[in-house]
DNA sequence: AAGAGGACTTGGATAGAAAGAG
DNA sequence: CTCTTTCTATCCAAGTCCTCTT
């Protein structure tokens, strides 16, 4: 009931105020979204995402698509509704965040726009890790002001009315964002008083400075502050944010936002393991899994086959590129490829069968392992003299000296590891004791111009270097699977290096040694032939004959000995093709189940049982805001968590029903979010949160085998991660449904990205800014104010010319053309478009340049959305999906107009 | 119930290739 | 055609989740 209740109020007023507002949060434009919070502040929260209409209008499509059924939709709407609208909300929402650029852009972003600030802050520039990491941080913060926006979107839940039916369908994520508006309405209505007490409690985290906090956040609070009910007010908040980088507080930036210092507490102390069985035990042969079934199988046609004719249409075509041919037509299954007629096709297996079994014949052969080590001979320098190494201590030492422009070699853990290992092979009485005394630039130097050299050699020997590479790879790109050729996906063994984990990882720097044969296990069919061992008098450790499996073959990660590094099929093979096909169907499956998922979540947010109450309140965040699980870590990795591992100082409770998120996940990739939450879930959380100190776990009853267990109950097949990939398709096709309105080519592709963006936000996919983009956007700005500079010069000589006056001189003095009105009016017209281009431009690149769409094209988004939507519009598949997209979709092409998610 | 072990998916960075802009 | 900018393909780290033991 309750929820209802909210849902619906919150729906309305979110719309409503939403409406008006714009997308606040968006994350990526901690600036922009000022702007839009300005304007329209209250609404901030997710209505401006949300676009309220916009969401309604899918609302109501998904309902009447779908089932959501009014008396569903009363009780489940509750739920629902948040979830639901926010989604609309997002997309808008952030789009509108570009703040800066967009809103306002063109002026003050144009100069030095804010991206510089990131960039800026970057100042160590590392390349890898720890530059990525403060570029990161950097990113982050803009990024995570950006999500935030979105989320903040997100309140808008509730878009109401059609929360209820569609909303269902809509992923939470979307739904849910309305929470802030919900909030707003929310706390209006009671639920502030309460929440906020709580609250304080809090610990940690250091925000004192405004600068730490989140823009997001900041906007929240703001609203919060001020006029409780919403909106933020300025934007200038958020800029805070940005500044981070650099100075003022170190902290900040760092990835790991809570506190750095881990309490003892939080650090869960995993337990030691004790041996590490480096070697594998054995064989399992058959151990059957049962569990593949095959579900879909939409297509009566055997995988296998489907695949291939999909890959050779899909390669047809584009082979073909022409721009013409539309999907639909194209992935008409045409012929087959003429490409390799090799494989005899057996075709046999099909999808997985229900045994386990993942393949009857498997022919490979083998890996091929990187050269053995070359000495240069350069001399690196000890206490400024030249040091005689042997190969395998100066091999290490290049390992450090290449490395020398990167962010790695500022960090202390990276040095130390690297140090203790390069001291075991120097050996103890070595001239070389301290890392501090060492100069490699001799050698670093060396490397850089072998770089040169290769970058200068003409396109000829480049050409000739890469035929010969492929000439000795070739045969080990190709496995025979059940009589088809595949390709092999990692063939080549790791070559030996630094390892380089994200964020703060306690191992980087630590040697990974060379593999060599006796470190492999191979795994192939029975009856052929074993893969000869390409290291003269060296053998495989092992070789299996599981079928149960798909690697080919592995070893133990030199690194970590526990854990293995596997060579599988490239994602093209059908075998993949397959369980990534099965895995878009369980996803699909959810939504016949969302409904009574969130309804009964919702029942237990304000359950009696503890365990409960926090399986009802994870899964919530997971459904809204698509978070991980969140797996148990060991302490020899870097410090992340996911939903089950949050800690206390990670979420916190902002009055009357927001939720500030700050935390660094998967990659050390800092999320930041704030969002309006149910009046239950709020004061759960206060509640989980209560008595313990920052760095001790929200959920202390959880762990991700228990929710798992439980999502099972609901739903066979259902975990966590399920919900990620239905909240992303389901966006997708969402999105793509509420933005498409025909147009020209160009604009149907727009949508398109718009739409995968709205995904990549909601999945908090980012990417470091690159550190060309500050220059390509002021030589952008650049261009714009020459085109005005002519424009102002037009419209000068256009005032003339009406006056019958001759044309004033350009900048070279020399005499210009005599034009007509008409002319200066036409090139006037023709500048004002140029200038429009080049701003939009700008503001794509601005929106763009922390967020990374890739991943979620590639592994969240149906692909069968996209193909059906580029079939429906007239859209060239190829268009969306590049060569090995294509490849790896196979399986998809096929789909009908018609399809839905 | 907790772990260990194992298999497979997901992710960001980057180097090199391709496509554009001038 | 040359210099950028954008796109791909790779690489390999880091998650998820399942099963089997203890």
């Amino acid at each position: 009931m309750a929820v209802e209740a909210f849902a619906k109020t919150n729906l309305m007023e979110d719309i409503d105020d939403d409406d008006d507002m714009p997308l606040v949060f968006k994350r990526s434009s901690t600036t922009s979204k000022q702007n839009q919070s300005n304007s329209s502040s209250q609404k901030q929260d997710g209505r401006s995402g949300r676009q309220v209409p916009d969401v309604r209008s899918p609302n109501g499509q998904s309902s009447s698509t779908h089932k959501v059924k009014t008396a569903a939709s009363s009780k489940a709407s509750p739920a629902v509704s948040p979830l639901t609208s926010p989604k609309a909300l997002p997309l808008s929402s952030r789009t509108s965040p570009a703040p800066n650029s967009r809103t306002s852009p063109a002026p003050n972003s144009r100069t030095s726009p804010a991206p510089n600030s990131r960039t800026s802050p970057a100042p160590n520039s590392r390349p890898s890790s720890s530059a990525g990491n403060q570029a990161k941080n950097v990113n982050q913060q803009s990024n995570i002001a950006p999500k935030e926006s979105k989320q903040a979107v997100e309140p808008k839940s509730e878009p109401n009315d059609e929360a209820e039916d569609s909303e269902d369908d809509k992923p939470l994520s979307a739904r849910v964002p309305s929470g802030l508006s919900k909030s707003n309405s929310i706390h209006a209505n009671n639920v502030l008083g309460t929440s906020t007490s709580v609250q304080k409690s809090r610990p940690p985290k250091k925000e004192d400075s405004d600068d730490e906090i989140p823009l997001a956040s900041r906007f929240q609070m703001k609203s919060s502050a001020g006029a409780s009910t919403s909106k933020f007010s300025s934007s200038e908040e958020v800029k805070p944010k940005i500044r981070q980088n650099g100075l003022p507080s170190a902290t900040v930036l760092s990835k790991r936002p809570p506190g750095e210092v881990k309490p003892a507490a939080q650090a869960s102390v995993k337990k030691p393991r004790l041996s590490d069985a480096s070697t594998p035990v054995s064989s399992k042969q058959p151990s059957v899994k049962t569990e593949k079934k095959t579900e879909d199988d939409d297509d009566e046609v055997p995988l296998s086959q489907r695949i291939k004719k999909a890959v050779a249409s899909a390669s047809k075509v584009s082979s073909v590129k022409k721009a013409t041919k539309v999907v639909s037509s194209s992935m008409k299954k045409t012929k087959k490829k003429l490409k390799k007629p090799k494989y005899s096709k057996s075709s046999k297996l099909q999808p997985s069968s229900g045994d386990g079994q993942k393949w009857t014949t498997l022919e490979h052969n083998g890996v091929i392992f990187p050269p053995p080590y070359k000495p240069h001979g350069v001399k690196m320098l000890y206490k400024g003299k030249p040091v005689d190494l042997t190969p395998e201590q100066e091999e290490v030492a290049t390992m450090y000296a290449v490395m020398l422009d990167t962010e790695y070699l500022t960090k202390q853990q990276f040095k130390e590891n690297f140090m203790n290992d390069w001291r075991k092979i120097l050996g103890k009485n070595h001239v070389i004791q301290k890392l501090e005394e060492c100069d490699f630039t001799p050698i670093y130097e060396w490397h850089q111009s072998e770089k040169e050299k290769k970058k200068q050699m003409s396109s000829e020997e480049k050409k000739a270097l890469r035929e010969e590479k492929l000439k000795q790879e070739e045969k080990y790109m190709w496995a025979i699977v059940d009589g088809v050729k595949e390709k092999v996906g990692n063939f080549r063994v790791e070559p030996p290096g630094l390892f380089r984990g994200r964020g703060e990882h306690p191992k980087m720097g630590k040697l990974k040694r060379r593999i060599r044969p006796n470190d492999i296990t191979i795994n192939i069919g029975k009856g052929v032939p074993v893969p000869e061992c390409p290291i003269p008098g060296q053998r495989w450790k092992e070789v299996r004959h599981d079928n149960t499996v798909t690697w080919l073959a592995f070893w133990n990660d030199p690194i970590n000995p526990r854990e293995f590094k596997y060579v599988f099929l490239a994602a093209s093979s059908s075998l993949k093709g397959q369980s990534d096909k099965e895995k878009y169907e369980k996803a699909r499956r959810l939504k016949d189940y969302i409904e009574g998922i969130r309804s009964a979540y919702t029942k237990d947010f304000t359950s009696k049982d503890p365990v409960k109450r926090q399986i009802a309140v994870a899964t919530y965040l997971i459904d809204k805001l698509a978070l991980r699980a969140g797996n148990e870590k060991d302490d020899d990795e870097a410090d992340t968590v996911g939903c089950c591992t949050l800690k206390v100082e990670n979420v916190e409770p902002v009055p009357p029903n927001i939720l500030k998120f700050d935390f660094l996940g998967k990659d050390s990739i800092r999320y930041q979010n704030e969002v309006a939450v149910y009046e239950p879930v709020f004061k759960a959380i206060q509640q989980f949160r209560s008595g313990k100190k920052g760095g001790d776990d929200l959920f202390d009853k959880l762990d991700t085998s228990k929710l798992n267990a439980h999502l099972k109950e609901l739903m066979p097949g259902l975990t966590a991660k399920v919900f990620r990939t239905y909240n992303a398709s389901f966006t997708l096709e969402q999105q793509l449904t509420k933005l498409t309105q025909g147009g020209e080519l160009a604009d149907k592709v727009a949508v398109y990205n718009v739409a995968n963006k709205e995904v990549a936000i909601i999945c908090n996919h980012q990417r470091t800014v690159s550190k060309s983009h500050s220059v390509q956007i002021s030589r952008l700005n650049e261009k714009i104010d020459e085109l005005k500079a002519i424009l102002e010069e037009f419209k000068v000589d256009l005032a003339r010319a009406k006056k019958g006056k001759p044309p004033v001189k350009g900048a070279d003095g020399k005499a210009k053309r005599n034009l007509t009105p008409e002319a200066l009016q036409k090139k006037i017209d023709q500048t004002n478009v140029k200038i429009d281009t080049i701003e939009r431009q700008i503001e794509t690149k601005e929106e763009l340049k922390t967020v990374a769409l890739g991943t979620s094209k590639i592994n969240y988004l149906d692909p069968r959305i996209t193909v059906a939507w580029c079939k429906r519009h007239e859209v060239p598949i190829e268009k969306m999906f590049n060569k090995s997209l294509l490849a790896k979709f196979a399986w998809a092409m096929d789909v009908e107009p018609s399809f839905t998610f």
